[in-house]
DNA sequence: CATATATAGACTGACCGTCAGTCATTTATT
DNA sequence: AATAAATGACTGACGGTCAGTCTATATATG
C-alpha cells in the first residue's frame, strides 16, 4: 500500500533524513539509496524532488542556517545592546563550540569532522558566512561608532570572524578526538581560544580584554568532562 | 616490447602526471585511468605503487610542499634579515597570489579552485601549515625579540597567517573569475589584499603599515592585464 | 446525486555509465 | 630460479535516468 504525501512534506522527509545521515556518515559517504531507504521511497522519488544529490545539500545546508540567521538577526536589530555584546552573542549563537552539548560533538567527530567530509563543512561555511556576515558587519559598524572598536575594514573584518570562527571549529573537535593520548590537549584548546578572543580584539581593533567570546569555568568544566569519558 | 623501469623514477612519472592533471581537473575528477592513460600503463601498475587514490594524494601533496619548505627554511636561517622582510619573503615563496603568473592562475581557477576540489585544496592546505608553519614561529619570535612584534602566541599566530594566506587564496581567484560581469572586483581585490595585510600587522603586533606583502603597482600592473584578456 | 472520465503529480525500480579497487597471470631483470 | 614490474579483465558501489504506474482530485455525463 504506497502512502502519498503533500510535496513540501514529502521534502522535508527527505532533507531531514539527509540531514540526520550526513550528520552521522558524512556527506559523501552517505549513498542516496540510503537515504531513499530510510525515508522509505524509491530512487526516482529522490529525483522527482532533488535534481540531484548536490541539489539537496545546497537546499539542505541553506535551511540549516536560517534559524541561526534568524536569532542572530534579532541580536543585531536590538538597541540595548552594545556591540561587544552583541558579538559574544552572535558567537554563541553560531555554536563553534557547543560547550553545553559533549553528546552532540562526540558523534559528529566520528563523521562530521572526518577530513574526508570537507566538502559538507565547506558548504556549510560558505554559506554560513555568505548569510551572516552582512549582519555581524552591522554589528562592527555599531562598535566603531560606540568607539569601542577601530578598523578600516568592517565588511572584510565580519567576514573574516566566520572564517575564523570555522577554522577554529576544525581545530577544536580534532584536538578533543586526540585527547585520549594527548591530555595536554586540553591546554591546547585553551591556548587556542585565548588566542582566537585575542585574534578577533586585535582585528576588529578592541581594547585587549574587552572580548569574551567564551566562559573560562565552563570550559574547564567542560574538558573535565570529556576527559572522564575516556577512563 | 614493454618499458620497464627503476621504481622511484616509475613512481615520480606516476606523481608528476597526476599533479598536472589534479591542477587542470581537480582530484575527484580525475579517474585514476586518465593518469594510467597518460603515462601509459595499466591499472596493476597503478596499484603496484600506490595502495590508493587517495595514497598517491597524500605523496603528492608532501613533494608539493617540499620545494616551498626548503625555501622557507633557508630564509628563515639567514641572520642577515630582520623578521619583516623574512615574513615578507615567506608569504611570497608560498605563492598565494603569483603576480608574475596570470596563465597559470586563469588555468588552475577552471579546475583547481573549483569547489568541488575543496578536498585537494584542503589536503595541501593542511600539509603545508602543518609543515610550514614551526618555520614561521621562528619569524614572529625573532620579531618579538626585535621589538617590532607584539604577541603572547606566536605558534598560533604562525599557523594563522598560513591559514589566512589560504582563506585569500581561495577569495582572491574567485573574484578574479567573476571580473568579466563584476568589474568592480578589482577594487575588491585590493581591498581584500589591504586588509589582509593590515590584519597579519594586527595578529603578530606590528607597527601599522611595517608590513608590505604585496607590490602595490605591481598590483595594478596584475589587474590591468586581466581586465584586458576579458575584452 | 451518483458514476464515468480525465488530468496532475507522487512514486516506482530496472537500467546505465563511471569509477576505485582486486587479482590471477605474464614479462623482464638479476 | 627468484624477484620485481606490468597487465587488463573483472567486481561492486554509486549517482543519475527514464518509461511507465498508481492515486487523489477535478470535471463531465446520465
Amino acid at each position: 500500500m504506497r502512502i502519498v504525501k503533500k510535496h513540501q512534506e514529502r521534502k522535508k522527509e527527505f532533507l531531514d533524513t539527509a540531514r540526520k545521515l550526513f550528520f552521522t556518515q558524512g556527506y559523501e559517504q552517505t549513498p542516496v539509496e540510503a537515504i531513499i531507504k530510510k525515508v522509505g521511497l524509491s530512487k526516482g522519488s529522490f529525483y522527482y524532488y532533488f535534481k540531484s544529490k548536490e541539489d539537496l545539500l545546497d537546499e539542505l545546508t541553506k535551511v540549516l542556517i536560517i534559524h541561526i540567521l534568524d536569532e542572530v538577526k534579532q541580536t543585531v536589530q536590538r538597541n540595548d545592546l552594545d556591540a561587544v555584546i552583541k558579538l559574544n552573542k552572535t558567537f554563541a549563537a553560531i555554536g563553534s563550540i557547543k560547550l553545553e552539548n559533549i553528546a552532540l560533538i562526540k558523534t559528529l567527530q566520528k563523521a562530521f569532522y572526518d577530513d574526508r567530509n570537507i566538502y559538507f563543512r565547506y558548504k556549510v561555511y560558505q554559506n554560513s558566512t555568505d548569510m551572516l556576515a552582512p549582519e555581524f558587519a552591522k554589528i562592527i559598524r555599531q562598535g566603531i561608532e560606540e568607539g569601542t572598536f577601530h578598523t578600516p575594514y568592517p565588511e572584510e573584518n565580519a567576514r573574516m570572524f566566520f572564517e575564523l570562527s570555522f577554522i577554529l571549529s576544525e581545530k577544536i573537535p580534532k584536538l578533543m578526538i586526540e585527547m585520549d593520548h594527548f591530555p595536554e590537549n586540553a591546554e591546547k584548546i585553551e591556548r587556542e581560544l585565548g588566542n582566537f578572543q585575542f585574534t578577533i580584539e586585535r582585528i576588529v581593533g578592541a581594547d585587549s580584554g574587552s572580548i569574551h567570546i567564551f566562559d573560562h569555568d565552563l570550559l574547564e568544566k567542560f574538558l573535565d568532562q570529556l576527559a572522564v569519558q575516556h577512563v
